[in-house]
DNA sequence: CACCTATGTTATACGAAGTACAGTTTTTCC
DNA sequence: GGAAAAACTGTACTTCGTATAACATAGGTG
């Protein structure tokens, strides 16, 4: 049972607050007599101040800070010769961990767990059709059938998933027919978003990609592909387009990384395909690297799809998330 | 209280099809002594057993029909004269109201309530910013919070409504910005599919159509751009791009159709475009047509923003569903 | 800081509908 | 007329759709 990525993001907010002031206090970042105060506090973290006060009263009750003649804490046991220290919190570089900060940002038990199930999914589906029960993935989450729901009906809004005649969840099969469909779209908006990208791309940042290629062997066609997506294509102005785009590449991605996973030996002239790309972007007109994007989709949806067809014949059912069953 | 669009898309399959029974043997479709079968009724039905099962319970309770010495059940009262009719049920031949039949294709509640609520969230995005409270659309619904969510986390993928900062539901404002991106969208996506769809045309259809086109006047703008997509560009041999751009036209028709609610009047001129455009697919090389429709939408953009500041000036807050409150 | 409101999530329950299988009736074919 | 095959029913089991109540959390406001 697995209950989140990111195990703190189950915590209610002022679990977090209270740690990361705790810890601050701990390791002196907060010194002794600090004022701390609810308002300036929220803002740092990003939040309103009732999740706040309830760290704060966690903290007193904790010991590590008190209350004195006047708004706010203290922080430390107190006594009578601490001097109230009057500063902007915002200005002492509170230490505030990765996680803690991501699982300030988002909201929602299905968020956290929704990217594992789009993943898993996702990649499995190569390998046939496979069968989603509701309850049974809600045991392996640790969540209720309600956030189950609300994640098998956002995967079936973005095409993941489907119901079958009886209403029952069905994940795939990935077919020839829908991986070319898929890149038959990335034809169609990919060149147009980075035509519309071009005013808006830094150069610089591309560039200094451009010089790392073919040097640096942390830089894969995966992570080149992305990185074109990032720097240039998403630069376009227009968010809808760019959110289409991502959505579309999803499944593709996810198999990808499958298929990595799976011992598929990556080609390694798609790295020069890239650096062709990236050398049209930064210094020739737009139009051709436009061009010649659409000719790089054209190949590798062609390569794409002959390494599906050794999978086919592989057959090999890897290990699969639990819940998901091949039908 | 608003139940459904469609009365019976409420009722239980076993309840639709006691109805169905129920009539055809009051009009006397199916005669008396007709051997009524569990399996053959659940096939024209298109459903399983257990329904018909249920139904054929409910209609022997009722005294429409009776058990004898053998399998199923006898239509009429019964009595030891009734001779069994075995015929096929297929070959009656059983009269099936639309409404039912269309209730017995759908399943689930929120299917029901989604569209007029997606077609309520869009339409009222023109006049700007409006709060849904989750408890308010359910009870006007009267359905439960758990449909609610579902409708609503759908409307969230689909882009019509999101969620504040403080994780409330939003929906619009529709900005100048938001549908100048949704004309540029359909601008890449409508020609590109039009061009694939090349092939697939019944040309005789779309013909026919241009016919009666400027004499018949049942053909308004909005009709016609129903008509080339569905006729036209739907036919592109790509669901995932002929989904994408449905989705993409949902909130543009949804304020066409309140605009034309609000009494502006529409413009003639578009027609001829429609005329130009459908006779360039039916006679002339496609990518005239292609190139013709990206015109076309490029004129009908500025036409849409120049409608909708009329009626950011006539601010006139219509009558919107009591559970959208303006912000 | 207290109160009010709305959302996120859980748990539970029940009805509706599909599936599978065993057992029975009807049909078919010799 | 009788046996094998096909068709049908009864029934238990499973899963999904929805409702409902409840509670914690978080935001807003005076």
């Amino acid at each position: 049972m697995i209950r989140s990525v990111n195990p703190l993001a189950q915590e209610p907010r002022y679990e977090l607050i209270g740690r990361v002031l705790r810890e601050n206090i701990l390791s002196g970042v907060l010194p002794q007599g600090f004022v701390l105060l609810e308002g300036p506090i929220a803002a740092v973290m990003q939040t309103s101040r009732v999740p706040v006060q309830s760290a704060l009263r966690q903290l007193l009750e904790d010991g590590l800070i008190h209350r004195f003649d006047g708004r706010g804490y203290l922080v430390g046991q107190g006594g009578a010769d601490v001097i109230p220290i009057r500063r902007d919190i915002r200005e002492l570089e509170l230490e505030i961990p990765q996680v803690v900060d991501e699982a300030l940002q988002t909201r929602g038990t299905w968020r956290h767990v929704y990217d594992k199930v789009e993943e898993e999914v996702a990649s499995c589906q190569i390998f046939g059709e496979f069968r989603i029960v509701e309850t049974e993935l809600a045991d392996h989450l640790g969540v209720s059938r309600t956030v189950v729901r609300d994640v098998l009906a956002r995967l079936q809004e973005r095409g993941l998933v489907r119901k079958s005649p009886s209403s029952h969840w069905i994940a795939g099969p990935l077919t020839a027919r829908t991986v070319s469909e898929k890149f038959e779209l990335r034809g169609i908006m990919e060149p147009a978003a980075l035509r519309l990208a071009g005013p808006h791309i830094r150069y610089a940042e591309v560039e200094a990609l451009l010089e790392r290629t073919g040097t640096d062997p942390g830089i894969t066609p995966q992570y080149l592909g992305d990185a074109l997506l990032e720097l240039c294509i998403a630069q376009a102005p227009n968010t809808a387009l760019v959110e289409m785009i991502r959505s579309n590449r999803l499944l593709l991605s996810s198999v990808d990384r499958a298929l990595i996973l799976l011992g598929l030996p990556r080609d390694e002239d798609t790295i020069e395909q890239y650096q062709t790309l990236l050398d049209l972007i930064t210094h020739h007109p737009i139009d051709s690297a436009c061009e010649y994007l659409r000719y790089h989709l054209s190949i590798t949806a062609r390569r794409y799809l002959a390494r599906m067809k050794i999978v086919a014949v592989i057959d090999e059912t890897g290990s699969f998330a639990p819940y998901l069953s091949p039908q």
